[in-house]
DNA sequence: ATAGGGTTAG
């Protein structure tokens, strides 16, 4: 799960002291003026006091960016597609600009924080515009509007709302680009209300539209709170009332959020539908739908879309490519892979930071890091520079072979260059750690986290309470779960699947019982999961008839068994003898459209020997034969057991044919 | 020739 990371902001003081240090000037005279912006606080104001230690006196030159007039504007308009290079470059060229007279137009200044905002230097993008307005540089809604952007992406929407004051004050009216972009600001904090809100009052008004970007950004607000009915009848209500027309990008949102709600199919009929109104499909479309296929473990029906592509001359990009190569990746397909890659080579699309890294996964999933370690050497002499993300794959790539080891060996080789370790690449050895049952090695792990300047997250607790658990240790894991509600830490669904599970297996079923009501009582537990592991637990203590009683009431609470549950279910009904039941529930799971796999047969096999139904044995071996699933370790031992102690019963001589085979 | 909406890895 990917958090975002505003590091500028969490851990904001290198840049911005760096960014303070080519400012000086400012340093005592305006600092009233900036201490408010929340970002910063009091540990970090861009123009605090305190001298910064680290503070360069003078930013080297930069032959390069050696201005005149025309050559500035040039280089604006450049830099604000592409961004700079460095910070320091786009900071100098500002210093620059302040120095020019006349000064220059609204437009490069524009432009410039447009360049930050390519760079994803959000709160520098601030800073430079608080600094503008405190030498009074004219600004417009071209400027406002960037700015909001900007603590949107910070997260500091009361600051957002309050530019629509200095608007205002200076005279100018938001336009519908405002309003879009406070709307999505709003939706992804989660905070649809006050977005609907926005959006009510923008229809209101008589000499402004809402447009086809501000319904995209509302179609994708409703589909991401899964509210795809409403989304529908919008997007249909919009085309029949002729209220826009829907460009490309609006479907291709709309297909995401429905890729995104696993309506694949519902997303490749949109496409269909896309392309009969005249509205060209594109590589982003097509990327997002062959990814969902692939997701979907569909991958010749995505290999398909990519014939398609190119018979209509889309070009794959390396986003499309990368996409499909881990499809391919993901089931195992090396030949096509191979193929893809070659291809990509003819074509001439470099692979990049995220193929590097897909491809270095594929290798540590099939437990050669080997290969995973030569796929890093290539890409860094090709000049593309592994991260953190690539380090901590291969990490989990060592860790899944057991050897823990080597992957403190690439935690180091890492930091060795200059890559600074995240909570995840800890996350990976902790559970490298639990998972070899070396839970003190876990927990020291653990404790060095914030030694790093890292805080442990909900799936550091999370893993370390499992690990705990697992080996017994069930005091020292409610100890861990306690110090992360104290330490403000929410528990997750994962959390409490983990601790329920471990109070079942620790032998505190009733304890597990009230830990599953509060719960429920709380309503936060609309998972089939925790269900099952309930159910589970009822099971192995005999409690036969509460687990039947939870399982017969999930339909009711809007749950769908799946084949774990199942599973589980069949098990514990063959235990207490009830052979017939169990058997019954088998037949009835495939009716309701839930597959048996390889477990089920297992289990039922096992649950008719243990109830000596040989009979029934046979026609479960045929039909799991038939299905190309085979005999787990335990199924085999059972059958050979009874196999030497039943051998004068006809079925058994029947099915040992079968079995030796 | 400046601002708003869409795609990928732990």
């Amino acid at each position: 799960m990917a958090s975002p990371r505003f590091q500028i902001v969490s851990t904001c003081s290198p840049l911005l002291c760096h960014f303070h240090s080519h400012f000086p000037m400012f340093s005592t005279n305006h600092s009233s003026a900036v201490t408010t912006f929340p970002p910063f606080n009091n540990t970090c104001t861009p123009f605090s006091t305190k001298p910064n230690p680290n503070s360069k006196l003078k930013p080297p030159f930069i032959p390069s960016l050696c201005t005149t007039h025309p050559h500035l504007k040039q280089l604006l308009y450049h830099k604000s597609k592409t961004g700079f290079d460095k910070l320091d470059d786009a900071l100098q060229v500002f210093d620059e600009m302040l120095h020019l007279k006349p000064l220059l137009p609204v437009l490069q200044f524009n432009q410039l924080l447009a360049a930050l905002v390519r760079m994803k230097h959000y709160s520098v993008a601030v800073s430079v515009f608080r600094e503008m307005r405190v030498l009074s540089i004219p600004v417009d809604m071209f400027t406002f509007n960037t700015v909001i952007k900007c603590c949107c992406h910070l997260n500091t929407l009361n600051y957002a709302f309050s530019m629509l004051a200095g608007i205002a004050k200076r005279g100018l009216v938001p336009d519908v680009v405002t309003y879009n972009t406070l709307i999505k600001g709003l939706l992804s904090r989660d905070r649809p209300v006050e977005a609907e809100r926005l959006f009510e009052k923008l229809v209101g008004y008589k000499d402004m539209r809402p447009n086809v970007v501000t319904y995209t950004t509302i179609i994708k607000g409703l589909l991401s709170q899964d509210r795809v009915l409403e989304a529908e009848r919008l997007f249909k209500k919009l085309i029949r009332c002729k209220e826009i027309e829907p460009d490309t990008v609006m479907y291709n949102t709309i297909i995401d959020g429905l890729c995104k709600t696993s309506n694949t199919s519902m997303a490749e009929k949109l496409l269909r539908n896309m392309e009969k109104k005249g509205c060209k499909p594109d590589t982003v479309t097509y990327s997002m739908i062959i990814d969902s296929l692939c997701k979907d473990g569909l991958v010749d029906q995505a290999l398909g879309l990519v014939s398609e592509m190119n018979e209509k001359g889309i070009l794959l990009d390396v986003i499309a490519y990368t996409t499909l190569l881990q499809g391919l990746c993901r089931s195992k397909r090396w030949e096509d892979t191979k193929r893809l890659l070659s291809e990509m080579d003819v074509k001439n699309v470099s692979l990049d930071l995220h193929t590097y890294g897909i491809l270095v996964d594929a290798h540590c999933k099939e437990g050669r890091t080997k290969d995973a370690e030569d796929v890093i050497e290539i890409m860094i002499r090709k000049g593309v520079t592994p991260n953190v993300i690539t380090y901590s794959t291969l990490m989990d790539g060592f860790c899944l072979r057991g050897k823990i080891d080597r992957a403190l060996e690439v935690l180091n080789t890492m930091r060795a260059n200059g890559i600074v370790p995240d909570c995840c690449s800890y996350n990976i050895l902790i559970n490298g750690y639990c998972k070899r049952k070396n839970v003190d090695k876990a927990i020291e792990l653990f404790r060095q986290m914030p030694a790093e300047g890292l805080k442990p997250d909900v799936q550091t607790y999370s893993t370390l309470i499992h690990g705990l658990f697992q080996v017994g240790r069930h005091s020292e894991a409610r100890n861990i779960f306690h110090e992360m509600l104290k330490k403000g830490d929410k528990p997750d669904i994962v959390t409490c699947r983990i601790l329920l599970d471990g109070l079942c297996k620790n032998q505190f079923i009733n304890e597990a019982i009230s830990f599953f009501n509060i719960l429920e009582r709380n309503g936060i537990i609309h998972d089939i999961q925790i269900h099952t592991i309930l159910i589970d637990g009822l099971c192995k203590k005999s409690k036969l008839d509460e687990a039947r009683n939870i399982y017969d009431n999930l339909a009711s609470r809007g749950l769908q068994p799946n084949v774990i549950t199942h599973n589980i279910m069949i098990r514990g009904l063959c235990q207490e003898g009830l052979y017939e039941e169990a058997k019954e529930l088998f037949s009835k799971m495939e009716a309701s459209g839930c597959l048996p796999d390889d477990a089920t047969y297992n289990t039922i096999i096992r649950g008719s020997l243990v109830n000596k139904k040989y009979e029934e044995t046979l026609v479960h071996i045929e039909n799991m034969r038939a299905r190309c699933f085979s005999a787990d370790a335990s199924t085999t031992s059972m059958v050979l057991d009874v196999l030497s102690t039943e051998e004068l019963d006809p079925f058994v001589l029947a099915f040992r044919e079968w079995f030796l085979q």
